[in-house]
DNA sequence: GTTTTTGCAAACGCTTTGCACGTAG
DNA sequence: CTACGTGCAAAGCGTTTGCAAAAAC
């Protein structure tokens, strides 16, 4: 799922599945969002939109996430300094943050998780996240 | 570190090597916290010491918790529905979020991470955080 | 006595919401 | 034509902060 166009036509096709309507800020919203890969928030969405579209609100890019998440295609990935921040790549993975700029990078390293003990709790488990901490490579000097 | 009083020792201990002021408000915050294992909010806290502490403050529970922090000796674990969950235990362990209820439980489940991997990205790695979502045993009927 | 901490209330900042208008289907 | 989405501004709400009084050391 590399392709953005690819991408688009398949967020249209679930989104109108899902009784959704198909916006032109939406697909903006949404083209955004997987063309980038550093977490934005929804103000960062916001700013980026609306240079090239007139008129865009904030509260708009917000209600759009919340749409794309229910929906299955965007998940908030982690809270930096009380801000969302946001991905459309849906693919299970992992997150570092770092604490001195802020940016959220994607890892890619595996985990072995003992699902095996899980078991004792009796809980449903439906998602499993990790997130590294730490400062990242630009920020060490 | 099972009992509780001798937890507080310690906390007094590690606060005034830190330089910080040993009060009643931060004793009684520090007991409530490491008391209970439900990972309170800063206004369980509050609305727990209310009735014991005439006058004490919201704000000097939010102020507390940050120095403990600081200290080395509590934790911001989660952020559940906006609202900032505490914990006394700072032993590594991973915890599972109710997503009906909004339990926090700890969970003490082994977990491999492939550290080797992780090299590759250059960063000074700190921490690394892991939160199981999903629906607990009470909450399944 | 000096410095830190507290309580109160006001301020903050991200996010959500009510409403009238606009637009997709 | 009807239901859903949008823009705007206002409201919400957890958390932080300024300040004078109080307490720790």
């Amino acid at each position: 799922m590399k392709n953005i166009e690819t991408m688009i036509e398949n967020f249209k096709k679930i989104a109108r599945s899902k009784g959704m309507k198909i916006t032109p800020q939406r697909v903006a919203i949404y083209r955004e969002l997987v063309s980038r890969h550093d977490h934005p928030s929804a103000e960062d969405i916001y700013d980026a939109l609306k240079g090239k579209f007139a008129g865009i609100s904030l509260a708009t890019v917000y209600r759009t996430l919340t749409s794309l998440e229910n929906a299955g295609l965007a998940m908030k990935v982690a809270t930096v300094n009380g801000v969302a921040r946001f991905d459309g790549k849906i693919t299970p993975h992992s997150h570092f943050i770092c604490k001195v700029c802020g940016r959220v990078i994607d890892i890619d390293c595996e985990v072995n998780v003992e699902t095996e003990k899980l078991k004792k709790y009796n809980f449903s488990v439906e998602k499993c996240e990790i997130i590294y901490y730490g400062v990242c490579d630009k920020c060490q000097n």
